[in-house]
DNA sequence: AAGCGAACCTGGCTGC
DNA sequence: TGCAGCCAGGTTCGCT
């Protein structure tokens, strides 16, 4: 599911509830996501109280009152919903009520806001890790992880430093998070579309001292944030089964210029282009031959 | 060393 | 209806 918009969207849904609040109760459903948790992770966590919930790239980041941070990735199909006790509204929002837990939901934390937070993730490729904040970066989530695409370091100059030399293809480039963390498969179509780079462009070619080169590098950096900037306002994409935490759809998916759009014709005022599928490093990239060159 | 492909796991959809 | 095959928003490992 989730890349860098779905995980902020999550994560201002979520932080209503669980900043503030003390974990009274956390059960773990089974041993393990795509790794085992941590030694003693639900005691370790049992009456810490969640100072601030944060996000770096597609990590979410709960900042505990004992200088821990419970670290959560959603992997591809991971998600939180919010419960609470019927009628009952916490910080001004009502939640759905208490439900039966299901096959998938594995993680259950219980708060002393009353509010219930079930973690789902049916494929199991999410992660959850308790580490002190003091060597956060440090640690090996996020050691040789790249810049944050929203911050202030991106910009054409950065892309081109962090692309110089590299013959890999530019798709392939914008999914590595050791250079630039956050972006996944869809918001990498789209902002190559909207920079009108071609997906098999060597990455390389972004670093070249030529006004023609800042420029296309310059376009991308500024691509990359419009795109994640405005799917973060739209609530993410829902495309199977991303919902916020609050249980509402996002809704960026209806403002895709190619991400699962083949065959449609681009978008792109006055191009006749037709959207084309291929696959790059063994995922679909989707992109106009015409106007993306 | 960089760059691929495969593996991890389950569910949903398509086509026969 | 049933079943095989393919595809999916991510990350990591292992091979060239």
């Amino acid at each position: 599911m989730p890349e860098l918009p779905e995980v902020e969207t999550v994560r201002r849904g979520l932080a209503p509830v669980m900043e503030g609040a003390v974990i009274d109760r956390v059960t773990l459903r089974r041993p393990d996501l795509r790794t085992p948790f941590p030694p003693a992770f639900a005691r370790r966590l049992t009456g810490r109280r969640i100072v601030a919930l944060g996000r770096r790239a597609k990590y979410l980041l709960a900042d505990l009152d004992n200088a821990n941070v419970l670290v959560m990735h959603l992997g591809m199909s991971g998600s939180f919903r919010i419960e609470a006790g019927d009628g009952q509204a916490i910080a001004g929002r009502y939640y759905h009520a208490r439900s039966t837990l299901s096959a998938h939901d594995h993680v259950v934390f219980e708060l002393s806001s009353g509010a219930r937070i079930v973690f789902n993730d049916p494929r199991r490729f999410g992660m959850m890790d308790l580490v002190p904040r003091r060597g956060l970066e440090e640690s090996r989530h996020f050691k040789e992880m790249g810049i944050e695409p929203l911050g202030n370091e991106l910009s054409g100059r950065t892309i081109a430093t962090l692309f110089r030399d590299r013959v890999a293809p530019l798709k392939a480039m914008l999914l590595d998070q050791h250079r630039i963390a956050g972006i996944g498969n869809i918001y990498a179509c789209e902002a190559m579309w909207r920079a009108r780079l071609s997906p098999t462009l060597p990455a390389g070619r972004l670093a070249a001292a030529t006004p023609a080169a800042r420029r296309k590098a310059e376009a991308l950096a500024a691509a990359i944030r419009a795109v994640l900037e405005e799917a973060i306002v739209a609530g993410g994409s829902s495309l199977r089964d991303h919902r916020q935490a609050t249980g509402e759809l996002g809704m960026f998916q209806h403002n895709f210029a190619v991400y699962d759009r083949e065959g449609e014709a681009c978008s792109r005022h006055g191009c006749k282009g037709i959207i084309r599928r291929m696959v790059q490093s063994g995922r679909s990239t989707f992109y106009c031959p015409v106007c993306q060159c």
